[in-house]
DNA sequence: AGATTAAACTAACAAACGTTAGTTTTGTAT
DNA sequence: ATACAAAACTAACGTTTGTTAGTTTAATCT
């Protein structure tokens, strides 16, 4: 357990911010005096509102790319994929919880090249996904419904673990982690 | 169709907005550009920023809580509630698709009594499908999992239709009811 | 003790914010 | 044509915004 640097702990405190209010809702002075200093402080440790928006986003968007592409490439069954696919959803959000709601919210915030490089990560996330249930429907191991429908609620549900999690640390990570494995293939499968 | 009065079409353009950006990124020469006017003009019709938001999201909300009460305290099985829930949802996003991004994302910034009250009607909800879950749990209609689990996977899924419906809109209205039942009813059933 | 460095500070900036007051334009009904 | 109402306008207000420049404090190392 390395002691954080201050630029980490502020851009740590900003992810808290942003999920209570939106980037766009929280100003410098807040986040200043979320830390007990002046705003003009802040800019010791970050150059702008925008970097921190962008670390925050940019470094979980892509621990969500090279783990869905890793579960891609592999060499096992189309419902093991899915599997692997949640449980890669749940430890990124349990790991990066704040910063979730930054990714999902205050994405289109993301200025310059950030925001194409997010898109097309989030595009291609999307696309690796819709395969591999597209492969599922035609192998029979997955429902013979709209396959946009049944990705989409899997997705929806995954991505909105981040507001649920953090008020329901009554269950442990074992029994989180399987019963939501279970309900949403449930909810795919043949 | 009667033609919409000019506060009516300021709310609309404004729920397009909030959804595109969040309420507190489009500022009010935001909204009066998407109208054509200045930004002062706006306030012929509405009192403040804050009145647009929560006309959107409060009427929306009663909407909701209308729909749950009554499927609640009907006489029908505990899966045909779950389906009109599920049905209910549908219709109410389908109709207000964008008000649907500000009650999602920016109700924390309801002023006055609108915030406590935009949260009780939300909690009552939420109560109420916890309810009919459970329920169904007992009766066994329902799959004997963490009921807080069944619920947040449903509900993620409902609330974020939104985000979705836009972009498939090949999809005919009744396939995508009963796709979209189909698929949740699934995940949750025993 | 003196030097160095990290991290805070004060003061201020130009731009953008929501909003107000008062005035002019536009369309409709007399 | 005149009167009336609806809806636009210009001009400005006091605040708040992100950010900069320059300075002081606090802790660490030689």
């Amino acid at each position: 357990m390395k002691t954080p640097t201050r630029k980490e702990e502020i851009i740590k405190s900003a992810a808290k911010l942003f999920l209570e209010r939106g980037y766009s809702a929280v100003t410098m002075r807040d986040l200043a005096k979320e830390l007990g200093i002046k705003a003009a402080s802040l800019y010791n440790h970050i150059s702008s509102k925008h970097e921190i928006l962008e670390s925050l986003i940019i470094s979980v968007a892509e621990e969500f790319t090279v783990g869905m592409n890793q579960i891609f490439l592999s060499e096992i069954s189309t419902l093991e994929k899915v599997e692997q696919v949640i449980h890669l959803h749940i430890d990124v959000t349990v790991k990066n919880q704040d910063a979730l709601g930054s990714l999902n919210n205050d994405w289109m915030h993301l200025e310059g090249k950030a925001l194409p490089y997010f898109e097309q990560m989030r595009n291609q996330y999307e696309e690796n996904f819709r395969q591999i249930i597209k492969t599922g429907i035609v192998e029979g191991s997955i429902a013979a419904r709209d396959p946009e429908i049944l990705l989409f609620s899997v997705l929806s549900t995954l991505r909105t673990l981040y507001l649920w999690y953090p008020k329901k640390n009554s269950i442990d990570m074992q029994t989180l982690k399987a019963d939501m494995t279970a309900t949403m293939l449930a909810s795919i499968r043949a």
